[in-house]
DNA sequence: CTACGACCTCAAGCGCACTTGAGGTAAAGC
DNA sequence: GCTTTACCTCAAGTGCGCTTGAGGTCGTAG
């Protein structure tokens, strides 16, 4: 049983709409965090509803979980935290976002030409320039953010 | 040695800034071909660039590999293809491309306000609905990809 | 008292998009 | 002849973001 402040896993699964192996996950990744009850079962602080979400948002968006961790980090658990200090954690997002939309809006305009032109090479195409989105390097899916 | 009409591996990979493997993959994955020397060496024909380049900006997007296929396997490789085919072949990704920037601006207009106003949750935000974006069900990396 | 559901842990698996490594061939340059 | 370079094959590894499975505990309902 839980009072109105505090969820369970199922309880905050539910409400966040994840699964709740995923929540295992995130807390084992350091992205949430819990206390336990005498049997041992997770309790979540209703405000661990917000950093979900806030992640949830962020995987939308592509951002990968070590960066989430990141601006999570930053943020004060044991004190109130103003809407402008979640407004300042989230400023980097939005500058990436700002790139992002305008490569996918450069890609929308000139995809169908530049498809059709046939100057699609690494030397000459407006579109084609790996360095700029595609910078993973190793082994492992590559990531399409573009980075700064 | 090459004739200015065909392309080694190495040459290949060099003009589309991938690595050799790449395209050993992309070629076992179906997505490019080529022919055999008699030393069992690949030669590409110099058209198969074009759809490296285009395998990477579809990359770029976010777009499966089995869905460049689809797209790939459509254009004949026998013929001459016009500018027209080329640009068809991109409009259902240039419908993706507007659906995806849509769903970034709003993030960037929104993410700010409801990081700080605390209203996300799966109930009642105007950003953090999963449904819209992360549709991918079973393991593996969720996909940001905005389907339709 | 037993069944059920919700929770627990830990290890292993999965899908994608590649890379890496081991072991080998074939032609070209010194 | 020897070395270098470019290529070949096939199997296995890698990183991310999870899920799945096996095996177990706890507390409430019937």
């Amino acid at each position: 049983m839980t009072t109105p402040n505090d969820l369970s896993v199922g309880e905050l699964a539910e409400r966040a709409g994840v699964a709740v192996s995923t929540l295992h996950f995130y807390e084992a990744e350091g992205l949430i965090r819990s206390w336990r009850t005498a049997a041992n079962h997770r309790r979540y602080d209703r405000r661990e509803l917000r950093r979900v979400a806030i992640i949830r948002v962020a995987q939308t968006v592509g951002i990968p979980l070590s960066e989430v961790r990141e601006v999570l980090d930053r943020i004060p658990r044991d004190r109130a935290v103003s809407a402008q200090a979640w407004s300042d954690a989230a400023r980097p997002w939005q500058a990436l976002l700002d790139q992002r939309i305008a490569l996918l809006t450069r890609l929308r305009d000139q995809l169908g030409q530049c498809m059709g032109c046939g100057c699609l090479s690494v030397d000459n195409c407006p579109l084609y320039n790996p360095g700029d989105a595609l910078g993973a390097d190793g082994p492992g899916p590559r990531r399409w953010i573009a980075r700064a």
